[in-house]
DNA sequence: CCGCAGCACTTGTCATGAGAAGTTCAATCG
DNA sequence: CGATTGAACTTCTCATGACAAGTGCTGCGG
């Protein structure tokens, strides 16, 4: 394992535990690289990606200081429900209310970039945390994906992470966010009446190459998950803001001042 | 200017003119220090910078390629409506509904960090995109920061780039985001029914020390505004999403595949 | 006691050099 | 003709050294 990665890990995990408090000096460089036996440059690559991370901050001829907690463990979280949920130490829970292979509407065949009579494999699912209905999602995959929803049961766990082991290449997503009126299924299987407002986030799953493989609208109750986004103006180098879920009674503290 | 920052502009453009097209390969980096008369050093942070930005690839023995053109333009775009409207070419309009000073509420004095007693300042305004009622904004400032409102006129435009500009250390952000139903006040600002569906933004803003600033709650109408989010999981180096607001129109043309 | 200059220390920037590890492609072998 | 080997290339990692620029504290002078 490289050594700025490491660091990195070292520094990052002494943050989570709160060993090293929101607001703390962190050590020098100089001391960094005499506790790890590295030079600058490895500790240097270290603190940038934390400083990216939003977790840090530095400036210079100043010692670097703790911004915040940690806000999601890793990118898989954001993809994947299940992984999400259970990196909050909540058991995830899903149950398929439809799983077929057909022409899909007119926007979503738009969306998948495929031909007006291609189909493709949907699945409508409901999903829970600790039991608790708290998202419904309705997934379009393009029929070469598709086809392995077949290969084994969806009520079982994670159907990225099951496709990832199959060597799907689930790589990078976008994802719009906006607000609907839940309609008559949405309200059946969220328990809320029908016209509440539920947040949706629309996600378009593409390849390393590129290639469309899955569009999903995933619709949440807004008093189960929500979504979280943290972003700074002043680390120097122009950082990225961090965004991740949150489940509702976890707000207050996962969000640290 | 340090030179990897005129390395990471200079490509940047490249890409953002379409001279480096998507997918296409990079020079190398050996290249790329003698075009700019660098070492490796300066070039390596440049394509660092980029990797991070979402913008190339980089994997150990390739030659790096382009991902995909900048989402956000800058940093500043998430935190004021104004320069985010502006930068997508659109003309940014805001009225103001209320001014005050006054008690809050206790949950807003809770994320204010306020004793019970503690005064506030309260703006509320309908901020609009090309005419176009968009957002209704309720935004709560601690006094210090807050009686700075009343130096200027609010209509005017960016409270945010006004502050800035009085030096006042608005940096971290944290949004909290889910839907909520437009209540009358809402209803009748943002010009529909009673119980739609809104976008709500919930923003805590502090100071580089860790203070909150302002708390702020923006709900927007989910046709004229949401939001994107990008992220990849590929990038070697954990790369970070991406994060935009995005005005409807604009939907297909601000998301490349 | 207050203000200021100076020093020690910090991070930011850049150059140079070197080996490890992965990719690409062409020549070679079966 | 297909598979394999190998060399040339690339990026990744790390070490060392140096200077610039900003911060914070100490001690001096007023």
């Amino acid at each position: 394992m490289p050594l700025h990665v490491v660091v990195a890990d070292a520094i990052r995990e002494r943050i989570r535990s709160g060993d090293l408090a929101v607001g703390a000096p962190l050590p020098s460089e100089s001391e960094l690289s005499a506790q790890f036996g590295a030079s600058r440059g490895p500790v240097r690559q270290a603190l940038a990606q934390l400083r990216n991370e939003g977790l840090i901050e530095t400036s210079q001829g100043r010692v670097p200081t703790v911004l915040g907690r940690p806000l999601a463990h890793s990118i898989d979280d954001f993809f994947s429900f299940s992984a999400w949920v259970q990196a909050t130490g909540r058991t995830p829970g899903q149950h398929t209310i439809e799983l077929a292979w057909r022409v899909p509407p007119a926007e979503v065949a738009g969306k998948l970039q495929l031909a007006a009579s291609d189909r493709a494999v949907v699945i409508v699912r409901r999903r829970s945390i600790d039991g608790l209905p708290a998202m419904l999602e309705r997934s379009w995959y393009i029929s070469e994906v598709g086809r392995r929803l077949f290969d084994f049961d969806p009520d079982d766990g994670s159907i990225f992470g099951a496709l990832i082991e199959r060597g799907v290449p689930l790589d990078s997503g976008t994802h719009t966010i906006d607000a609907v009126a839940a309609d008559p299924l949405d309200a059946e299987q969220l328990g809320v009446p029908p016209g509440s407002p539920l947040l949706r986030v629309e996600r378009l799953t593409t390849s390393s190459a590129g290639h469309v493989l899955e569009y999903a609208d995933d619709r949440y109750r807004t008093d189960r998950a929500k979504l979280a986004i943290r972003n700074s103006r002043s680390t120097s180098a122009v950082s990225r803001p961090s965004v991740a879920r949150l489940a509702a009674p976890v707000l207050q503290e996962g969000l640290p001042a």
